[in-house]
DNA sequence: CACTTTTTTGAACGCCGTTCAAAAGGAGAT
DNA sequence: ATCTCCTTTTGAACGGCGTTCAAAAAAGTG
């Protein structure tokens, strides 16, 4: 097949692509380097991605699937609605720490202002987001879904921005127990108060 | 005064620098287009700053001395200290809409591994970021210091999170309504739960 | 085999941040 | 005014980047 050789070189460079970010962050993904490590020429990633946006954008999506799979066991280890939500931002935090820089990678990568997120990147996005929204219905079964569905975001976002300052240590370095604790209370408060 | 005109030339730069991140953000500060702006030689730059990180960093400061005084006057306009929070959040995402390229370049903005954030930068953080400490202190009078702080560091850090991700627009693209309501959601949650 | 089409290649281009030898600009002495 | 010494400013040059595209290699076809 002809597309076979094709659909095997993207692999190789998201697979360099993948590697080029956990040791050194985005920065280190270069076109010259990632050609050697996928052993094609510079010119060839050019042939199967759009540009190197295309292809972060891609190994972005990896990313994103790693860290759906890591909420989906989270939010099948509690029972209670409340407790899966908890678990749900842990594990968040527990994925930004063990994978840093590719977490960081999709956040880090700002495309040019008129590149279009793909749909498939949306989607995925939504799927790792969505694990939210079933634990807050279960607790709030009266509420008009449209009103969970903004619960799920403030949630959901409100954690990010924790890891996000916490990893990024712009305000005070501190350790994992530290932000577990401030996601944990942040998480209860909310459900709590709402 | 000899000094002087390098002070000078460091203000002028550190407005082409701001002028340029209003105009196209982080990515449009270049050293030939800065260097045009303030009427001096590309070369001119690196006797006033050790590099581009260094000036990208004078107008950052200069960036969180705008959002500390606008944090000082939401503060003022309430006299409830939940409402003040509620007050300070939303006062946060409505710089971050005002000047989101400004804003944005705070957090865009990596700097290498091993340089070390100056001090000055971190004290003008934790300025912006103290605002929260006195209304919960108020609201928790009989809460360990440490814990009220703790308390801070997450309400801010869950208001950023709902502000970055609403902006990027990563996460669906919504609008500034939608923003305040989740801004005003957490807060007010977290603090009843809490 | 020759001929056409497709795929792959890597030198070349323009732009970037940064450097540094050389030019320009004072300050003081003669 | 001229020469000297030191400081400041300059911008061409360097290495590295993403990206392109004419040419070479490979694959397909009769």
């Amino acid at each position: 097949m002809v597309a076979d050789r094709r659909e095997q070189l993207r692999g190789r460079l998201v697979e360099a692509a993948e590697a080029a970010i956990e040791e050194g962050g985005l920065a280190a993904v270069k076109a010259r380097a990632l050609a050697e490590t996928a052993g094609c020429a510079v010119g060839a990633i050019y042939n199967v991605f759009p540009d190197l946006d295309g292809l972060i954008l891609a190994a972005n999506q990896r990313t994103l699937e790693a860290l759906d799979r890591v909420m989906t066991g989270a939010a099948a280890g509690a029972d209670e609605p409340a407790a899966q939500l908890v678990a749900l931002a842990e594990a968040y935090l527990d994925f930004a720490v063990r994978e840093t820089r590719r977490w960081r990678a999709l956040f880090e990568h700002r495309l040019p202002e008129a590149y279009p997120l793909p749909d498939w990147y949306g989607a995925t996005l939504d799927q790792v987001f969505g694990h939210l929204v079933g634990p807050l219905e279960r607790l709030f079964p009266d509420r008009p879904a449209d009103e969970v569905r903004e619960m799920a975001h403030a949630l959901f976002a409100g954690t990010h921005g924790v890891v996000v300052l916490g990893l990024d240590g712009k305000l005070g370095r501190v350790g994992r127990e530290v932000l577990s604790g401030r996601v944990r209370f942040l998480v209860r408060a909310a459900l709590a108060g709402a």
